[in-house]
DNA sequence: CTCAAATGTTATAAGCCATCACATGAAGCG
DNA sequence: CGCTTCATGTGATGGCTTATAACATTTGAG
């Protein structure tokens, strides 16, 4: 039996073909990036978690920047779909400040996930139209739509600014930098 | 002699010791990290470019992240001269903004470097009272100043979101997430 | 049923980080 | 001046990673 030799791990998997790989490799992925960050995910861990051999990821991911940019995407999704929601529920004058505070909640309970959403590189690196590209200018749409919704004079710049506040408390409080809880941030914001 | 038999280079070393190799590395450092990123920074072709073995880099850096902790310290100190002298400069009235612009403008010339200052890890994880973290706190001294300044009851958190607001600004652009002038910005910022 | 396409495996090259034992040179001390 | 010691550089090495190539096994389409 070939299968004894292998020695990898006790092969809970039946078939030769694992059937699902690419989803549970995702899931792992994710895991981890939660878990420990980005930076700190290796394809070769992620193919032992999966019980495959080190190669086998390749086969649905070129590249490890291609599996980073698949959940980052994935993160942009569920981003829009959050953000979406806390646009249309309730009163149109809270709105901007249901959104915020939403953005920064977000931002707090997947800092591993923002951080990748927005690291370097993978978006402008991205080809042109890419999914990942696509999701990400999808998930400033909602705060864009608010800001010109509410006046709408204002400049594509101001709505600029404000994605950039948020941006910025979230990663200041992501890398350790200011501790202020977000009831405290959305208060001085002034949205 | 045995120095003909190194191959590795040419060598253009007189003596065994280099003499100033710290310098020469973090000089070198600077230059692949502003050119390419931190990320593509390895220690083994630092010390190819120096002319040195691989593992003599690891004589003046316990690690590639105390290498880039040391440039990254000297980012915050050149950073925070750059902030006090936009904020010292001028007529009070329009002291923020000119910090604000001086802020901009130097992320915008030192896209990576200011990355790597604010990379996820360095600072929190550095040291309690790292020399990293020690610059980088005073970095925020400036902006923390000129806002109690201006209006003494304003808590800190509203310094901090204004902190944000730029470092946002900063890091959308980075990545490639916005375009505007960065006029554009200050104009619209409202400080 | 057969054969091609998809998916997994083994083996391997190349690069990097970090550490070890050892070499060399410089600086201080008698 | 000579000796010793410490800082700094070298070579070799282990273990990890990414990525590719050649080969194996299933699956599914016709």
């Amino acid at each position: 039996m070939k299968r004894n030799a292998v020695s990898q791990r006790p092969d809970r998997r039946k078939s030769y073909h694992h059937g699902d790989l690419r989803k549970v490799l995702l899931d792992t992925a994710r895991e981890e990036i939660s878990a420990r960050g980005a930076q700190s995910l290796s394809m070769a861990s992620l193919a032992r978690r999966a019980g495959v051999a080190q190669s086998a990821p390749y086969r649905h991911f070129t590249d490890r920047e291609d599996l980073l940019a698949a959940v980052a995407t994935d993160g942009f999704e569920q981003f829009t779909e959050i953000l979406l929601e806390a646009a249309s529920s309730g009163d149109k004058a809270e709105a901007m400040k249901r959104m915020a505070g939403a953005y920064l909640v977000f931002g707090e309970k997947n800092v591993e996930l923002y951080r990748l959403m927005f690291a370097s590189g993978l978006v402008p690196g991205s080809a042109p139209d890419s999914a990942l590209q696509r999701a990400a200018i999808a998930s400033f749409q909602p705060l864009l739509d608010r800001v010109t919704a509410s006046s709408p004079e204002s400049s594509l710049t101001s709505a600029h600014v404000k994605w950039g506040q948020l941006h910025g408390l979230v990663m200041l409080k992501a890398d350790g930098f200011i501790e202020d809880s977000i009831d405290a941030l959305i208060q001085s914001l002034g949205f």
